[in-house]
DNA sequence: ACTCAGGACGGGAGCGCTCCCAGTTCGCGG
DNA sequence: CCGCGAACTGGGAGCGCTCCCGTCCTGAGT
């Protein structure tokens, strides 16, 4: 299956055309010191003349990487988290790799098959480390990873978990510093709309929820909670409930921009005025929440920093040989705009 | 950078472990006839109790194959085409590919920079062929994959071209026969919201909506046509544009289910009943068409066939080594429910 | 008992690169 | 003009696998 271009040239032959030895073309193609500029100006061109390009399959056996990391996506994320927060991480994941040579896998994990062969390709080599996106509780890839003694980062905690290397918003923060704001506006009737509260981060923007609450003396106050996806459908739905619920409701946070999108249509269509009658707060500050009408104020989730951490964490982890595990907490930051 | 597991168990200790020879191992690894029950049995005990995993990058510089594919998706369209046909699709691939054995990878070129990775990736042989996401007029990645004999499988046509090979869907019969249909029902101020029509696609569904009115001998008719960019909020604003363009309508063409299920929207802010006052027909058939309400009839496209086509092209050529370009248009399919 | 076809099996010869050491050349002070 | 580090350069020794050919063993046929 699949014979590769034939005849391809090699190394051995560009060494050849530039009538030096393997070694000085090799020390050319990986921009290694210690070669007169004539003589990698003659290989240059030779290199050029044949059309050469490093056999890659080579190149890993040799030298024992592969120069890939591949980032990992279970099903149900993808679908939900879909839209903004997945194509932002791709890109700040991509940027953040972009001078170093190494190359980023996608890859779906669907099924146990496919996790089967996914963890064959990476133990196989093809891979120096492994990104995985919000992983559920229960998946048994980490440990997979970890048992093969290959660098992974996590993008996000599982509940408490230490035994891996993971990058995490401070959604706790985020979530209390949001209340307290509402809280300072003179807010009472304070509500929230989660996220799927199976995920860890969901989780704990409730927990700063509650903890806001309470650090505001308002522990005996009933919390007034719907659940989401994540999804603006949901989050319409979410707020509809809510305004049923409470109906003096006069403060919102919600579990995402999108959410919070929905929760304002809802808003709308109940005639409530943003931020006039109730106070609406989004999470994530991706580009939606400056479009959306009254725009919306938001904790912002540094994913430009959180690309940049998984990065590092990853290089030092395939540099050591994953001997200990990292972790890093970004802070997040409250954008207030004109919904609260 | 990235030292590999040191000390992992080579097919050469799976054999003497095994004592055999590396040959037996190699069989047995790759499933290859000739080896006596017995002796299979024992070498895959001895890989069980070793933990032999086989590296990829020998296989690879040995057997002259990745069993690799990359899908490349471009920057815009992952971005406006993301949810739902984007993950169909990947799904439709993953599906075709299970049992093949060979893995898919997916790849973002959002660069100059990023192509010319890419392209070394791809030509230093660690994918066997490449599967490409709608691309657009103006890119060079499939003339340079051309050029360096990597077998490709483009997913949509771009304008006429034919030195390259594609599977599509038949974009212009599908629209024709949803315009008929609406012909059919009697309704006669039939407009269309299009996609990006900088896409061949949103060009040929565009072209079949006009042949269908020149067919029923409506060519003295204006065109009713407004653009949108495939997601909800644009078909909402594109249909409220023609409501007012055209008071008297009762028929739509969208260019997605997504477009359409924002259209319905517009339509009941306006308030008219669909399908009384207005039939709506989508594109895609994906789930969404389900769920909207009325449940929306729409233009299927065959997702689990295009993933297939696209597959064996790709594995046909990879087998014969891209001397022939390879065309699939595949039927489309008018799914009616309740929006007509 | 002897022959011989065919199924099993072993292992040499690479695949194209990196690593690294030994050999060669160069520049410069004495 | 010689001596001597330092700067270059060449090429052997693998990396771990697949391919393939030659050998060995088995058992049926006569």
């Amino acid at each position: 299956m699949g014979k590769r271009r034939p005849g391809a040239p090699t190394l051995e032959e560009v060494a050849v055309h530039a009538r030096v030895g393997r070694g000085t073309v090799s020390r050319v193609i990986n921009n290694a010191a210690g070669v007169k500029d004539s003589t990698r100006r003659a290989v240059q061109r030779a290199i050029e003349e044949l059309g050469y390009v490093p056999n890659l399959a080579a190149r890993s056996l040799a030298g024992r990487r592969a120069d890939a990391v591949a980032l990992v996506m279970t099903e149900p994320d993808w679908r939900q988290f879909a839209e903004p927060f997945f194509s932002e991480i791709v890109r700040s994941l991509g940027d953040a790799l972009t001078d170093t040579g190494i190359q980023l896998l996608l890859t779906l994990v669907r099924s146990d098959t496919e996790r089967q062969r996914f963890l064959e390709y990476a133990r196989g080599g093809r891979v120096d480390g492994v990104l995985l996106m919000s992983v559920h509780a229960g998946d048994p890839l980490p440990d997979m990873l970890a048992e093969a003694r290959l660098p992974t980062v996590l993008l996000g905690r599982r509940s408490g978990e230490e035994y891996v290397s993971y990058v995490d918003a401070d959604n706790i923060g985020g979530a209390r510093s949001a209340v307290s704001h509402l809280l300072r506006q003179g807010r009472r009737v304070i509500a929230t709309i989660t996220g799927p509260l199976d995920l860890y981060a969901a989780q704990c923007r409730l927990r700063g929820y509650e903890e806001a609450l309470a650090m505001a003396g308002l522990e005996g106050e009933p919390t007034r909670v719907a659940e989401s996806d994540f999804t603006a459908e949901s989050g319409r739905r979410a707020m509809a409930e809510l305004i049923e619920r409470y109906p003096d409701i006069d403060g919102v946070l919600a579990a995402s921009d999108t959410t919070a999108a929905g929760a304002l249509e809802a808003l709308r269509a109940a005639g409530r005025r943003v931020p006039e009658d109730v106070a609406v707060i989004g999470f994530d500050d991706f580009s939606l929440a400056q479009r959306t009408e009254p725009r919306l104020t938001t904790v912002r989730q540094p994913i430009e920093e959180i690309g940049r951490a998984m990065i590092r964490l990853l290089l030092e982890e395939m540099e050591e040989g994953a001997v200990a595990w990292r972790h890093v907490i970004l802070r997040t930051e409250l954008v207030v705009r004109e919904s609260t």
